[in-house]
DNA sequence: GAAGTTTGTATATCGACTAAACAAAGATTA
DNA sequence: TAATCTTTGTTTAGTCGATATACAAACTTC
């Protein structure tokens, strides 16, 4: 075992001026006076590295500042125009793809609809897609800083596709190919966690530290994110949490199991209930949205929505017992008929968990609804970017 | 928000001094020169590290090693005697107290068992048993460095017991209550997470970075260690993987839900199972070890230990899908059954849990048996006063 | 307009690590 | 057995980054 990094003065400085920027991003705009007294570190110390921040141009000064009784500050900016992120979030029969800044403010969106394509298709969308948010990026002093994918399946450390039985991919390289086609850093995640991180800094989560979101599509997978960092198990394949078990005499799942919770509570099972319910087969005619517009004129479909609703309660239920988080948020397609599960779901929970897991716990619906994944995608790309960036420099 | 910490040289001295240390105990006999090549630090740097932990008596010089070729090296050793720890497994009717080296070899063991205490005179045990451990207890530099108590409930971060329903205990001040008494350190955790830290360290999970601890006895915990380190929730509530439903109609349990997994698979169920085999009331007559002497004879109760483990599979196959752990480790009271257990639990996940989900994933029974609590809480122990020992001098 | 405040920079010093030289102690070889 | 090579561990000089202090600039207050 030889040990991976010491600690050296060089790792010092790279923490600090880790510290500084990110103070600058979360507090823009803020003097240098400020930021000494909020992280404890010396004036000097603070202009030596802000100075360093401005010649790499990731922030930017304006003019001065309101006077506290002295002489006015000089005001420093975030310069969260000095590169763009993509972020794309690689569905079942869609793909999303949006451009953003290194804020996460989305400066342009394309969006695709297919079913079931094979894989060399889905491909050729993909980068039609990558190169018309390429071209549709501003100039800037690093211009598109990376590119992020988020996909229904797991994914290892190397952006390798390992299992996405929706998309029928199996052992798909898809961080090389990328990166081969482009020259840009790529990184692959899972949808689940891409959505989980996606809500954290952006949406629902914001202050939250341990956060379950649960992506109810097609399947049913969860992001975790625990003790503020993602967890991704050990070959990519956590939050498989569709397949835990709920019924133990239920019926078998293509997983090989049996009574695995999303054969009750995703959007799938809704759709094959429904099918049920009007006595047809599963047809394109019976669709989420379809059966959204229905729902306020036929109370079959209310009670439909309203048994899919406790379903998720009764994993939700699971989730709160299994990582006692601070918030729960449910998100992808189901997020559309909040308005249906809520209630059902907030019931379960009230009734089935024990009190003390209900402290300081919040169960809500995401925020950015359908856009979790790709902005969480985006904002790992420019993470990684701002990392790289101030430890090369 | 002001920020925790900055980074200065005191950090960095700090943790290269922790490295030193940390590779001098896992590679104990070894000379200043190797660990400057494993480390990457300087020999200088090693050396005046080194000194240092000389002079505060926590490693020690031996005789000269073997020459590579030239002048022999001086070996460098922990002295592992330099302090003891005192770990106790306070269970629902019985204590455990050791006594540790810093290594975590066992050095005294005390045991009481008890039914139905109320806490003052459980508490009263466990000033005995503490009295007598620290008594008993070598001289050394330091002394016993610390108590570490893991209980049967949730335990927050200022070392209070919120809630331990088998005990009958809320909002138990543990750690001040037995700090003021014997002015040494102490930490309170929970039983569970106490048991994945000892199997971690010594025993069955040595190598493993995610690893679920399934502590099967009266109820069902688990204690998480993920990313390589302990995941406690937002109030110290996680892991009450005992109250997942299993069995969304299944009867209820007294947390008010239903079909909980420790209904199902935990030592209570199996002992309630045998009062039916056996038509009489649970009592004293029928317990775990009193149905490990007769099951080979009887194979209503071989079938009762088939039917458990069974159940266990089908939680611990929740948990595979959960958190995609390389190691899952069932200890407490069940791990006694393990010859009865093994094979229908290794059969349920065989046939349930997807291929891709056992690959690199090992499940086995505890190694320390009972001890895994005492010596998980008598390793935090020891590792809290280590990390001060570092920082203060 | 004088005195006090606040901001940001410049200078001197400290502390920790590294590199290189060196001394001590052994192995190897002629 | 002596000369040379190796390895170990210490000493010395130098570098880098943070801090403390002094100071200049710009503004407020009285």
């Amino acid at each position: 075992m030889t040990i991976q990094h010491t600690w050296n003065q060089h790792v010092v400085k790279k923490g600090n001026k880790s510290i500084v920027f990110q103070y600058i991003i979360n507090h823009t705009p803020i003097s240098r006076a400020d930021i000494a007294k909020a992280t404890g570190l010396n004036k000097s110390t603070v202009s030596s590295l802000v100075s360093e921040l401005l010649d790499e141009n990731l922030i930017y000064e304006s003019g001065p500042g309101e006077s506290s009784g002295g002489r006015r500050p000089v005001m420093l900016l975030f310069n969260e125009l000095s590169g763009f992120s993509i972020g794309i979030d690689l569905g079942v029969n869609y793909l999303l793809g949006i451009l953003t800044d290194l804020s996460g403010n989305i400066v342009n969106e394309e969006k695709v609809h297919f079913t079931e394509l094979p894989y060399e298709q889905i491909q050729e969308e993909l980068f039609t897609m990558i190169t018309t948010l390429i071209k549709n990026a501003p100039s800037s002093t690093y211009g598109v800083i990376g590119i992020g994918i988020g996909v229904p399946g797991a994914v290892n450390k190397e952006g390798e596709v390992l299992h996405a039985p929706n998309l029928m991919w199996e052992n798909v390289k898809l961080k090389s190919i990328v990166e081969e086609k482009y020259s840009i850093p790529v990184i692959i995640a899972n949808e689940a966690n891409a959505g989980a991180y996606g809500e954290k800094k952006f949406g629902a989560g914001k202050d939250a530290n341990n956060l379950v979101y649960v992506s109810a599509g097609t399947g049913i997978g969860a992001g975790l994110i625990l003790n503020g960092q993602l967890y991704q198990g050990n070959n990519g394949f956590s939050g498989e949490m569709g397949h835990m078990t709920i019924e133990v005499d239920g019926p078998q799942c293509t997983c090989g199991s049996n009574g695995c919770w999303e054969l009750y509570a995703s959007e799938k099972a809704l759709l094959i209930k429904a099918a049920l319910v009007q006595k047809t087969a599963v047809s394109s005619e019976i669709s989420l949205e379809a059966l959204l517009k229905l729902a306020p004129e036929d109370p079959h479909i209310l009670n439909l929505f309203k048994e899919i609703g406790t379903y998720l309660g009764v994993g939700i239920n699971n989730i709160i017992q299994t990582f006692n988080p601070d918030h729960v948020i449910i998100g992808n397609r189901l997020e559309a008929a909040k308005h249906y599960l809520n209630n059902p779901i907030v019931t379960y929970i009230k009734e089935h968990t024990q009190p003390f897991h209900q402290n300081e716990l919040e169960v809500s619906f995401s925020q950015l609804s359908t856009h979790s994944t790709a902005l969480g995608v985006a904002a790992f790309t420019v993470e990684s970017f701002l990392q790289i960036e101030l430890v090369t420099t």
